[in-house]
DNA sequence: TGATTTTCTTAACTTAAGTGAACGTTTCGA
DNA sequence: TCGAAACGTTCACTTAAGTTAAGAAAATCA
């Protein structure tokens, strides 16, 4: 399971036996059920989840409703606003399927750093590139309409359709779920 | 004009007189006029941009309309898609005031990383807390309406409210400017 | 300064999302 | 396996944004 991890890290460095020993021992890696909460309201998590299988869900509570904001699907990670604010949780985070996650926190990373430097660098990097792409995705929601973000998302994460409920997914779209049902039925009618 | 990017940097790490030299050799800051296009579609730019002083905007065209997606301000940066990605631009960006800018590129960064290290660490801090800033600001876009959107500008960046023309604000809040005079009109009268 | 362009507002009409409700289907736990 | 809860769709009505157009105000520059 762990080889999932090294595979996605070996994208970029290829890992010594002492580093691959190094993160083994960090014993980071967690089974989890679907439905389970992997963060609360409230709560201040350390936690950064990175999936190596399986659908975690980013959301939020607003007015006593559920608002859908990110996807975690394979090969993907999310540190929530509080590890680095040190602040109450406002995020939610649950397991939409089954999955393997590995949870790590600032202070492994640390002594990770430390151990290894190039660590770091690789981190830089890939926050860098994060940054970038949350930017891109961000910009990209902002210049489209829900119809748009819906058919944008059935040409690039399709598999999301058939793993995400439907509220869950109009919530994801930033409307609610009979307006993407008449969003869909509008569609089909139109390709007619 | 550099102190001011001292300034910024030495919330994070003093300077030795060693490293403000080497800032200061790389020759970075460039005074540019309202109205420059520091950015245009089509380019393959390397250069990434912090502000010191002014105020710069970035936006997309889109079916022949502007779209506006941030305005940086004051100690405010911006890496565009292209300089990480080598790919045309579709980003364009800006000088909505008078600015004084510094503008690097990756070369000059793994430069100032190789003669002292502990910048790339800053930089991987820096990053991962704009990577959680840029995370929390579209989680607040999609749980927003505009309206709300408009009220929370209002509250926590209301200086752009009279740096920044009307039909941008209404760009960037994701409206036309029709409707953001209308929603406006409709918030004075809900208060009466 | 005067002319021209850009910007902002208002208005009438259209379109699409929000709301509340009903109803059939699926899921899940006792 | 039965019953309750959650889910998805449809409908009628409401609300707010998009569109088109017009006119007033402000900014720009020759």
């Amino acid at each position: 399971m762990q080889q999932s991890l090294f595979d996605f890290i070996e994208q970029y460095i290829i890992l010594t036996e002492e580093e691959k020993k190094c993160i083994t021992d960090l014993d980071i890696f967690r089974s989890v059920k679907k439905g389970t909460l992997l963060l609360s309201e409230g709560q201040c998590s350390r936690s950064s989840i990175f999936v190596l299988k399986g659908l975690i869900r980013t959301f939020y509570i607003v007015d006593g409703e559920e608002k859908t904001t990110e996807f975690y699907a394979e090969m993907e990670g999310i540190s929530p606003p509080c590890v680095l604010s040190g602040l109450p949780s406002e995020l939610y985070i649950s397991c939409v399927e089954d999955a393997m996650i590995s949870v790590s926190d600032p202070g492994m990373e640390s002594e990770v750093f430390r151990k290894f430097p190039r660590f770091e660098s690789l981190c830089r990097i890939l926050s860098e590139q994060l940054l970038s792409k949350n930017q891109c995705n961000f910009d990209t929601y902002k210049t489209s309409s829900p119809e748009q973000r819906y058919l944008h998302l059935l040409k690039n994460r399709s598999d999301l359709l058939n793993r995400v409920p439907q509220h869950q997914l109009a919530s994801y779209l930033g409307i609610k779920p009979q307006s993407l049902s008449r969003l869909r039925a509008r569609l089909v009618k139109k390709k007619k």
